[in-house]
DNA sequence: CCGTAGTTTTTGGCATGCCAAATACCAGGA
DNA sequence: TCCTGGTATTTGGCATGCCAAAAACTACGG
């Protein structure tokens, strides 16, 4: 979280052009740890083995050279946003989510994001509006989105964190982010698969217009129900995925 | 003060014959101290004092009973939760929020409630949804909500949870219930006040219409302009709220 | 071979103690 | 009186080490 400077005022430092830097946050070993370890478990395909994935915490000091206390604390912050729960005596289990949570979270997701997209239509610019369109410059009728699948769900993600941002709210942007962090760990449906890529564009185009139109209810179900839509296909394709 | 009182209680699992007790859950005194804290930060009111409230680790080890350790890593966790800040070696302060961030709960409070009213409509039973009348049942033309904020505001937030529950969406419980805990942290504006109380009531009667109707367009637009409504209301009277 | 009681090892939970940064406090000088 | 520099104190960050519950491992009797 970028941190608000606080300049602190002294008595007569009035007009001192001195460049005054902020002092070095010099983030915590418990963060440190915190970052590590988050993006160690987003990075691990969790669903690729069948038994569960456990940490140690001693490993994990000796591994990050730091001692046990800063790892607990970043564990607990790690339980907190549901990525690890720790049983008592008996070990940290990285969470794996059923099917059924997954379509949960996209269905909230779905939720925030049509929020975002009403939003949009009254406080956006245009000109920031036009610019989505740019993620899928390199997609058309002679280059279809479903001939590069990996390239087109990296623009995807994009586009919808983009659309989010513009929304300008701090909340949609961090819930709809945290969201993403637990559905994105099935790297296997890649935001929606080649099958599902070929009506994703157009839905996306179709939102952009409704956001341009100012039209605040078409654009709210736009991005409602593209979102549902894919929250639909997990439940009814995304058996294999889960165990 | 705290003494190596390892000592647990003694299982007395004498006269019991097949119990079949399952694995004793015994909070730990992390989380014994994150919800303690978590209690007492809800409990106080942030907003009344003019200065930032602090927290000491080693007065509320103390406190508590326990050892810093715990209580350190209940603070990261509240720091997750958004409800503590901790300034590397100046404090542990009690995040106060601004308007413009309670309005922005609220919205996406909004949201998520009315994407829950939108799954209501398609799998609760009609009996559960007729049940959330009882939620008012109290109240009427002969006894009007707005002669009875403090009573009709623990109602209404009643109400508000029980809906969203209804939805049997464990993600959209939680988040909400998230944001809640933040928005209430405001009890002067206990969920609108009176001037807003008399159009709550019927607000609330015409969402759960809707649903009893499986409108699912119309609950879900019910559900969110209501809600919006308090966002509204909240931007447009809260000024004296926040300093 | 199997089950079982006893023992060792592993693992998270906590208490303690020291460190450095920041602050509060204080005495001496212009 | 107001600085100013130096010192004591406060406060979060971390490293360590011990504890008890579990699990893993062993030895032994049937």
């Amino acid at each position: 979280m970028p941190e608000p400077t606080q300049t602190k005022a002294s008595p007569n430092m009035a007009d001192t052009d001195i460049a005054i830097v902020r002092i070095a946050p010099e983030t915590s070993f418990k963060n440190k740890a915190y970052e590590a370890l988050k993006e160690a478990i987003l990075k691990m395909d969790i669903y690729a083995t069948p038994e569960p994935v456990m940490l140690d915490e001693r490993a994990l000091s000796e591994r990050l050279g730091v001692s046990r206390t800063p790892i607990r604390e970043a564990i607990a912050m790690l339980e907190q946003d549901g990525f690890v729960k720790t049983v008592p005596r008996r070990g940290i289990v990285v969470v794996r989510r059923t099917k059924a949570e997954i379509v949960d979270m996209i269905r909230a997701w779905a939720a925030l994001e049509s929020m975002a997209a009403r939003l949009i239509t009254t406080t956006a610019r245009k000109k920031d509006i036009t610019a989505l369109r740019d993620f899928f410059k390199d997609f058309g009728p002679d280059r279809l989105p479903q001939d590069h699948v990996e390239e087109y769900s990296k623009a995807n993600i994009a586009f919808h964190q983009a659309l989010i941002s513009l929304s300008e709210s701090p909340v949609l942007v961090d819930l709809t982010n945290d969201l993403l962090l637990h559905v994105r760990g099935y790297r296997q449906l890649t935001i929606g698969r080649k099958d599902r890529t070929a009506t994703s564009l157009p839905e996306h185009l179709g939102m952009i217009e409704a956001l341009e139109a100012r039209d605040t209810e078409l654009a709210e179900k736009r991005a409602r129900d593209h979102t549902l839509g894919l929250a639909a296909y997990v439940e009814a394709h995304g058996q294999e995925l889960f165990t």
